[in-house]
RNA sequence: UACCCGGUGGUGUAAUUGGCAACACAGAAGGUUUUGGUCCUUCUAUUCCAGGUUCGAGUCCUGGCCGGGUAGCCA
């Protein structure tokens, strides 16, 4: 193991940048960027490039710009500048002074189009957006030429000087590039690099009307701000040789774009456009409802900006498209937490059970460690009394073989307390057992017998005098396929929601030391998993989140016997 | 039926660049345990196919097959 983590292994992109490093073709600077558009919430495929290129950036000694490429004011909001900085900070990144604007270079990109236009390079178009589309050709068919495309220099500038002005309809003529509409790749076919948009954008206000396209865009972007390494994913292959194109024609200083694979995962959707659809659609409570895949959801959910960024480095990153099973996430995630955790008892679904042996109105604290992964966590003391709450799931009138918890007449231990042995099982009229009495041992006193005879269980419990009262809320998956975009003819994605998705539970009991746990904070509820205080708990409503449950071979054991 | 990219266990990735196919997850079995957690041990492959080069091919070459991307005045 420690030889396997030895020898760190390089990804391609990183092969690539060791190389450059190596060869001085970038006088060793790295300068990476990550360019999100401010049109929705990152989610956990935008953290697979957030790691990929600020971690890089660390690794070799360079720095990582956040760049917001907002060119589309028709969909873009200040709200989400700030979600997508918070969203990076809390994944534990820094991008120091080098915080940028695609729109703040809008002036220089517009004297860059002069210059193209000068060098006959680019012209000004009257087609329509549907003629331009019937003109690009097909697949297999090659494009025609516009017909103002050999319109003057001269002639050029002054229109595009005008649409600049606003003398010009939104939709009425765009700028674009003079390459070849016979091209086997149609982002050649004369692309469009300016639109009009008489529309106001968040930064810039009404300072423009024409606003440039992605692909003019971005390699300026990355020119001025001196990237060397300007990663992105798969589906731009197609336009890097536009890219170089610009950067070419313009012979402005020249980033390398390289793709990677984008971050699929089982049980749930990763493109901004499907997680809006949820958001607005209300089959969520927003973009930072704990069930999305987004990083607020996420970060509400309860994961740790550690176990996040652990996954993103074991995935890896390839030139092909995977899903990723999201146990692998589960699990860094667990791997994290366990070690991070506090230790604490809680009751989801109470069973009250008295010990008729202890002494009336008698408290005592029991010594209970908060992290057994870490002993500088330190111990607390839980308090015990004859009245207790236990795990409704805990006690079986008439257990299985492998059920090795509560049952009448036999003896299991209650965490950190006694022992105790059922003897007595209350129900209603329906028949539901709604208490148990127990009696106890009080030679086992701390959880030990002193004859040295062991138990088959422990049980987690809280005192019913000093238990807490809290609401509980149990997630599972968003979709009940791995596949959520696998759908019969005529459905869609929402066609594999899962409608249970959310369980919330109320008349939960805790443990008296959670009475001032911080809204974010973590814990470990023994037996059961990670849980996570919600932002909108107060001591008054106590509301947690149920991050990810402990792994549970009593589960699987179960599933096996009902299957 | 155009162009580009890609194919390694159930899943995600490695393979010192032509030299014993390795790691993790998942699954199965067992051990330890005051969490049925953690931890420890063990078990699972025609490297898409067919040729070729070579002492030797997951890696190089040729041909096929399969998958993904691309016809926004989105990014």
């Amino acid at each position: 193991m420690s030889n396997g983590e030895s020898v760190e292994r390089l990804d391609f992109i990183r092969q690539i940048v060791t190389e450059d490093c190596a060869s001085g073709k970038w006088d060793g600077r790295v300068v990476t960027r990550f360019p999100p558009e401010p049109n929705g919430y990152l989610h956990i495929g935008h953290a697979k490039s957030i790691c990929l290129n600020f971690g890089i950036a660390a690794e070799f000694g360079g720095r990582c710009h956040l760049r917001f490429d907002d060119t589309n004011p028709t969909k873009e909001e200040e709200e989400y500048v700030e979600s997508i900085q918070n969203n990076v900070r809390w994944l534990g990144w820094d991008w120091g002074e080098h915080l940028y604007f695609g729109s703040d270079y809008f002036e220089p990109m517009y004297q860059w189009a002069v210059q193209l236009i000068k060098a006959g390079k680019a012209y000004v178009c009257d087609l329509t957006a549907e003629q331009t589309r019937q003109y690009r050709g097909t697949l297999t068919q090659p494009g025609r030429e516009s017909p103002y495309r050999h319109r003057t220099v001269e002639e050029n500038l002054d229109l595009f000087e005008r649409m600049r002005a606003g003398e010009f309809p939104d939709g009425s003529r765009t700028l674009r590039a003079k390459i070849d509409m016979a091209h086997p790749n149609l982002n050649m076919r004369d692309p469009v690099m300016y639109r009009i948009l008489h529309a106001s954008h968040h930064r810039t206000g009404d300072a423009w009307c024409i606003y440039p396209m992605y692909d003019w865009a971005h390699g300026l972007e990355d020119s001025i701000e001196s990237i060397t390494h300007s990663i992105c994913t798969l589906e731009f292959e197609n336009h890097r040789p536009l890219y170089d194109w610009f950067l070419d024609q313009l012979g402005v200083y020249h980033p390398q774009q390289i793709e990677f694979a984008r971050l699929n995962l089982t049980y749930t959707v990763m493109s901004k456009r499907k997680l809006l659809r949820l958001v607005q659609d209300g089959h969520v409570n927003g973009w930072d409802d704990p069930r999305m895949p987004t990083i607020s959801g996420m970060r509400r959910r309860g994961y740790s900006p550690a176990a996040i960024r652990e996954f993103c480095r074991v995935i890896g990153v390839n030139k092909f498209n995977s899903t990723v099973d999201f146990q692998l996430l589960e699990h860094c995630l667990r791997q994290d937490l366990n070690k991070t955790s506090p230790r604490v008892m809680a009751v989801l679904r109470p069973l009250k059970v008295v010990i008729d042996n202890y002494p009336d109105g008698q408290v005592e604290y029991m010594n209970a460690i908060n992290n057994p992964e870490e002993e500088s966590a330190g111990t607390r003391q839980a308090p015990f009394s004859k009245v207790l709450y236990i795990e409704q799931e805990d006690f079986m009138e008439d257990p299985p073989k492998k059920f090795f918890r509560m049952a009448p007449g036999r003896e299991v231990r209650l965490r950190y307390a006694y022992f105790v042995t059922c003897t007595e099982v209350i129900k209603d009229a329906d028949g539901n057992i709604i208490e148990l009495h127990c009696t106890y041992d009080p030679a086992t006193r701390g959880g030990d017998a002193p004859d040295g005879r062991k138990v088959k269980a422990t049980l987690h419990w809280v005192s019913a005098a000093h238990a807490l009262d809290a609401e509980v809320r149990l997630y599972d998956h968003l979709f009940t396929q791995a596949n959520p975009e696998d759908v019969e003819e005529g459905q869609d994605f929402t066609a594999h929601l899962n409608p249970n998705s959310l369980e919330a539970l109320t008349g939960c009991k805790v443990e008296p030391s959670l009475r001032d746990a911080e809204p974010l904070s973590r814990y470990q509820f023994e037996r059961l998993g990670y849980f996570c205080v919600d932002p909108d708990s107060s001591s008054r409503r106590m509301i947690f989140n149920r991050t990810v449950t402990l792994r549970d071979t009593w589960a699987k054991e179960q599933q096996k016997q009902n299957s």
